[in-house]
DNA sequence: TTACAATATGAGCATATGATCATATTGTAT
DNA sequence: ATACAATATGATCATATGCTCATATTGTAA
């Protein structure tokens, strides 16, 4: 495999994880998660947003590996699964709060 | 103003700078400015894209002031002028690699 | 079994995004 | 002034994205 394909590989996968958090709606699910481990309805009633789309976010962030999840009975509890990516993200929020 | 309209202007800064760097091109322009200053046409060169693309990108790049630029003549020279987001760009990229 | 609660899924829609094309603008040199 | 080089810009188009709606699925308890 030529080098430049390897290197195309790596921008295509870096930025997927940026696009992950791209999105206010899944910084505020996995700011969330920070702190607790959540229900798909526990998260949508928090964030006063459809069920519908909280499980499709949650299902696209599962695809990354950036949360993981366990069932309880009928209940589907999520947390993180990405120490890396959420450092970025903590470390973001932090840069932004010192910068405002 | 309350409490969540911070909360909700930390979020949408955070996904703004997540977004700009969501774009393999974007990357591969902010990653050559990491070695060096470049002319517009230099990075499309480089890049094998339309000049009309970078343009675009540099101004989208510019004006959330990850990149600046000095005029030479009637060559646009651009560089970098965002440390911490390079950080998270670098930061990344060494991830992958490593987890790869 | 039935009824219910929690979650998942697929279709549809409105908006956002990135690239390209053609053209405009700017500055330089002759 | 003209010709040229480098860059910027606006319009357009195809695709991607995020949300909502309706409905399906799954598992539990009576």
């Amino acid at each position: 495999m030529p080098y430049h394909s390897i290197e195309n590989e790596l921008i295509e996968q870096s930025s997927q994880i940026f696009k992950a958090l791209s999105d206010p709606t899944r910084i505020r699910i996995l700011h969330l998660l920070f702190f607790k481990e959540c229900s798909v309805n526990e998260i949508a009633n928090q964030l006063e947003m459809n069920q519908s789309t909280i499980s499709h976010q949650l299902k696209y962030l599962k695809q990354l590996r950036l949360v993981k999840n366990r069932k309880e009975k009928t209940t589907n509890y999520y947390s993180l699964d990405d120490n890396h990516v959420m450092n970025l993200l903590e470390q973001t929020l932090e840069h932004i709060k010192h910068t405002n």
